[in-house]
DNA sequence: AATGGACTCTCCAAAAAGGAGAGTACTAAT
DNA sequence: ATTAGTACTCTCCTTTTTGGAGAGTCCATT
């Protein structure tokens, strides 16, 4: 029996043989990518808003010491590129042999992931995920791709919060008060309220504490 | 190369000449890097914990649109060594002439400076900065060196909070009551509010909300 | 003149914060 | 083996903060 079934995958199956479909959940993902994988989301100047690292611990450790970051062409091409790629399709040189060592740490067949929407800050996502059993397969491929684009649009930045809504957020964020938040900004508690209900609604965000977590980490104050 | 040394440590300088001052402060930082700076603070496996972007608009549009990070010198360098330098020091080819683009954006004199603490997950940090009428000094480069180890150390992350604390704080950052959280954790509410206010205490937070976001931005949750 | 959006306010109920006190568990030193 | 110290956990009680409903203002667009 295939580790992949209904259960886990969401499995589609049209006029011809079993197709994979949509990776839902991390779960999913893990199921794939047997031993790791990496997902950078909403990569700006250098940095990005959020990252999933699922890779073997001692691999992380190899490859933070040696600073392979540079020098892997998994990286190379993914911020060369768009699209989604078999690490045996890379045609880039790797003169430290940085996919050789990540073979001995179970990261032997593998996909690089890359994305862009066109948006204006120039954001990227990347991932990209391993296994050591066999080579991932086309539609394997599509799918790990298809997720990454998925969290790339998730994870975009709410437009719709005012200059008001922000600036309460930041306030609350570094731990001041209502009363205090009033104070400085030179209106009612009551309004301060207002603008943190709103912004509680356009976020989706149960409390101020959320909300204030959420634009800060979407990078927003 | 020496990962350690006295100066990533702490900022020292014998008593004869004149003395830069200490740099306090991101203002006086915008005086010396005139023209645009930028701070990566505890690069883990890819990336920062924090960054302090300060470039001018168009070259980070630029730079981000050419993906130079991979091929800047100054980056290179950065990730290869310790301690500060000029970027007129920097050996290292530039194929893509990164710096001399640099340069038609003002950035035509630069330092490069990197640290690291020894620290277990093996986070560094480092640091550029750019002004176009002049080379940097000595002395001015020690003190934009000083400057970052400075901020690496306030960016080191707690390690006193407990787990239990650190599952409080992590429910009310995704939004949940005390209620709810008590009810989950099969505890009572007054135990979560105690466990609150010792992380506050630990992380000298004045709210809830304010110590949720900085565990958050410390990557601890 | 009407509509919709952002902002403001008040009042009341619900939730969170803060203080004091006390029990438990584990460590290090006597 | 006892003791002291430290860190963590919990309860109870009071005060302060917050959240939520409803309504009003101001302003730009239609």
């Amino acid at each position: 029996m295939s580790l992949l079934n209904d259960r886990d995958f969401c499995f589609k199956r049209p006029s011809k043989g079993p197709r994979l479909t949509e990776l839902k959940s991390s779960d999913d993902v893990q199921l794939l990518a047997k031993n790791g994988y990496y997902i950078a989301l909403r990569v700006g100047f250098a940095f990005p808003l959020e990252e999933v690292n699922a890779l073997p611990a001692a691999w992380v450790d190899h490859y933070t010491t040696h600073r392979f970051m540079l020098h892997d062409p998994v990286i190379r091409w993914i911020y060369a590129n768009t699209g989604a790629i078999a690490w045996s399709g890379i045609d880039l040189p790797d003169p430290m042999r940085v996919l050789d060592q990540a073979q001995t740490f179970g990261l032997r067949y593998g996909v690089a992931v890359a994305c862009f929407d066109g948006n204006r800050e120039g954001q990227r996502s990347f991932g990209t995920f391993a296994r050591s059993d066999r080579e991932f397969e086309r539609a394997e491929i599509d799918a790990l791709h298809a997720y990454v684009v998925k969290l790339h649009h998730a994870k975009a930045p709410p437009t719709n919060l005012t200059k008001a809504e922000l600036e309460a957020l930041k306030m609350v964020k570094e731990g001041q008060r209502l009363k205090q938040i009033a104070h400085t900004l030179g209106v009612s508690e009551g309004a301060v309220k207002q603008r943190l209900k709103n912004a509680k609604t356009k976020l989706g965000a149960q409390t101020s504490a959320q909300a204030a977590a959420m634009v800060g980490e979407f990078g927003l104050i």
